[in-house]
DNA sequence: TTGTATGCGTTATCAG
DNA sequence: CTGATAACGCATACAA
């Protein structure tokens, strides 16, 4: 067994009243029994047990995070992100993968109550009314990240990236180089964030700039190489008059499109330019050189977690209900101008 | 606050220590008792306070895992399959960044002591004699993953994958396809596991077929890209004759290498093949597709969770120290035979 | 089979 | 400023 408080105040030939408030600084405890009492405790090499601590102060410092799949570099750096303020406000984390599915995502979230965390990161796939009204009943504070509740937003406090801005940006980008037939391989239609709100994006730059492409320009895909591929393929097959220039919704999925316009003995840039989204490590690597939208996920984690412990200190400060996260064009060598 | 066991037995008109029983299955209840007590806790969704029961239990359902580096896909591949079995087992996953500093690694054992997990995973950097004492004196049981003591194997459990075997294997393919001039591009010299251990095998397997190479084929870069591309670049410069195969510690090396290659007009696998190492995701769906050695570190989080499992069970099973995790080489396109 | 009482290691409340 | 002592929510030895 390992020691204990009572240990310690037998130890310094005191009580352990007096222990526990050297402990946690209450400054009401005379120098020289604070001196005697540190020494022990540092000989001992003592640490309360959180375990009683947490049970009578209702409060663990470990906060959660649920995400879908910890292995998605996305997540990774996400979870980085929120992990480097835990670290200095002396919290640990607690990993929850809820493989994107609803029930299990509730079912974490019980878990994690139970657990007594201070806290939790949400990133969901589809945060909609259900999950929300089983959000509300936690005693813990919630902050969603990487997406926003798709039924009724301002609900619940969110840190986000301006999916709509980003791509409009990245679209407009493109038309600054002097593209005009502009096509579109989207996420999948029924994902919120990530999915309608970079379409909307996309279409936003279009109208501003009074320009229109045909349907047959716009293809909604799963963020996969292959999806990618096979989205390039229709758009190829399907146009007589061919894009300048495609906006793509990720990385994986550019480079996937790259291949099959290789194949196609179509160049980028040369004859197709393409834009990426993300920023993902294997772009920078690729031949040629993606351009993209770089979102730092580190920092959307760390806005996050700084969010969630202000809520938790239940400070009265007031805190925006939506935060987003800058984005950035990188330019590299997939996109020209014509 | 949230609801008690006192809660259920006054709601169900029983004794707490009877709802205690049917929480914990003792059998030692009966039928009518049982059952009107579980509807309770069913109808008010209570679940006992993991704290208080850990107090007493001493077990918390917590297991902790420490890595260098969350967001590094190595990690965030380990790390899913070791929550795949802590989803099965009931229990939850610390996750802890040591950033692979020891002062850390050691802070982090503490930590997760205190808040009374049942067990780590370790995935250090250096696991040396210094932090070996430290982890003797801990009340849970470790287990190293993907590394190996550094002084003196077989002292601590340890699951990893064979990187002598591995890298003979992957040389030996090499070899078989008749090549007989082969470099090596490899990790640091002090990482025990991915650096001495790979080197080791690619010595074995071309002394086993009575091959010697210059020690100008022999470089050591740091897992980058760019470290492979200077590695690639140096035996490039410094060699009259070139190898026809190169054998790469890592996918991103080998990417980084075959990129100095093309910027030196050498084609890749015509006149140089290069074998990598690890199967990451950008290997597949890089031009030429990459040839490499595919470690599976998802089954390596699996089966070092159901060592530690099978640890912290205390059935006196016995238990390998050391547990090896196979590998495969991938035969793709940026090998050929001459 | 069931209920009562004690203790797990802390913090917090109250006297002294 | 310091020390008893009661909680916190649960499991368990013991009593009934």
């Amino acid at each position: 067994m390992s020691i204990t408080i009572q240990d310690i105040a037998k130890e310094a030939q005191v009580s352990i009243s007096t222990v526990s408030r050297v402990i946690n600084k209450s400054k009401t405890v005379s120098p020289e029994l604070q001196k005697r009492v540190e020494e022990v405790i540092k000989k001992n090499d003592f640490k309360p047990n959180s375990l009683a601590r947490g049970l009578i102060t209702n409060q663990t410092n470990i906060i959660g995070i649920i995400v879908p799949d910890i292995s998605n570099p996305v997540f990774g750096a996400l979870t980085k992100g929120i992990n480097s303020v835990c670290e200095q406000k002396n919290y640990t984390l607690m990993v929850c993968e809820s493989g994107g599915k609803q029930e299990k995502e509730i079912e974490l979230l019980k878990i994690l109550g139970d657990k007594k965390i201070d806290g939790v990161l949400f990133a969901g796939v589809d945060v909609n009314p259900t999950l929300i009204d089983g959000m509300k009943k936690n005693e813990f504070p919630v902050v969603l990240v990487t997406q926003e509740a798709s039924g009724g937003e301002e609900i619940l406090y969110t840190v986000v990236h301006d999916n709509i801005r980003a791509t409009y940006d990245a679209v407009s980008f493109l038309i600054e180089n002097n593209h005009k037939k502009i096509a579109f391989i989207g996420g999948p239609e029924n994902d919120y964030s990530s999915g309608q709100k970079r379409m909307k994006g996309f279409q936003l730059a279009l109208k501003e700039n009074e320009l229109v492409v045909p349907d047959s320009y716009i293809e909604h895909g799963d963020f996969t190489f292959d999806s990618g591929y096979n989205c390039m393929k229709r758009i190829y097959e399907e146009n007589l008059v061919l894009p300048t220039a495609v906006m793509v919704c990720n990385d994986v999925m550019a480079i996937g499109a790259i291949r099959f316009l290789k194949s196609a003995q179509v160049s980028v840039p040369d004859d197709i330019s393409i834009l990426g989204f993300d920023d993902s490590e294997i772009g920078k690597y690729f031949t040629p050189e993606l351009s993209t939208v770089r979102i730092s996920y580190f920092d959307e984690g760390v806005k996050a977690a700084k969010t969630l412990f202000k809520l938790m200190s239940k400070k009265n400060t007031t805190i925006p209900k939506t935060q987003f996260v800058p984005h950035k064009i990188i330019r590299r060598n997939s996109v020209r101008r014509i």
